[in-house]
DNA sequence: CCTTTATTGATAACGGTTCTCAATAGTAAC
DNA sequence: GTTACTATTGAGAACCGTTATCAATAAAGG
């Protein structure tokens, strides 16, 4: 049982796994299903809504791709440059401005006590939420 | 315009209120509003699913009680003990088991990487989402 | 008791996501 | 190229948590 592929999304690549694997790469931000299906067809890629989400889920999975939850609880994915490296993301809560950060100390914190707790798998998930300069400027005028 | 009360949740004490926040004081773990409905119920307390969505709602907007959300997105509730503190949970994603802890470290990175970037408001909501022991022991079996 | 109006509750609506299942189209074998 | 197999797709229905609607109810104060 040799071992063909390993760097396929699924078992059969498809005309719209590309076409949102494209997208994907132009994304310089968190967009969610949804946002992303609207891009395809604005490029005449049709794609399927259903098939946009099932795809971009397994991706995700697979950790081709990062996925965060939006405060309102919308998924959200964005394809990420460094697979290498923890990194978390910084994300206005007003704007969707998102700012990857890098967090030893964070990891070190959440490891900490995780070991504490006898928690594991803590570390992947750390997205912070607030509000960026500009969204507080706006708000107190 | 004197100020008359300060620790109401709402202008008028209702009996759903009350039946309401006698359910939460009896939870030991954060609970979805379906759930306290169900609780409800099952005190035979007749509270509308509406009205429990509402009044929650506007508890955890007055910190009144902790509201996390889910990995699913759920919004889950809790009447939490101490009131003066910050302090996050870290949430087994698993079984829901949750561990109050406190972060001084973490505020200080937040804070830090806040700042740096020009966020503000970023300090309570780190809720950290792990496997606990348990849940860990049965899936590598 | 009466009036005012915050609150309630049954139900509809909503929004994001997942499911269904027949049609389509990769893939490997011929 | 043709065939057979089956993974994938897509349109729409279903789902699920939540919010909105709006008439009915019931606090609070006079």
């Amino acid at each position: 049982m040799p071992l063909k592929e390993e760097k396929k999304i699924v078992e059969r690549s498809t005309r719209q796994q590309s076409a949102i694997l494209e997208v994907l790469y132009g994304l310089d931000e968190f967009r969610s299903a949804q946002e992303i299906h609207a891009l395809l067809t604005k490029k005449n890629l049709k794609v399927g809504l259903a098939t946009v989400y099932r795809t971009l889920q397994k991706m995700a999975e697979k950790e081709d791709i990062d996925a965060i939850k939006s405060i309102e609880g919308e998924r959200l994915y964005r394809h990420c440059g460094q697979n290498d490296g923890h990194h978390h993301h910084l994300i206005c809560s007003k704007c969707g401005l998102t700012i990857t950060v890098e967090g030893p100390a964070i990891e070190n914190w959440t490891d900490k006590v995780a070991k504490e707790n006898g928690f594991s798998e803590v570390s992947h998930k750390v997205d912070i939420y607030g509000i960026c300069k500009n969204c507080k400027k706006k708000s107190k005028p």
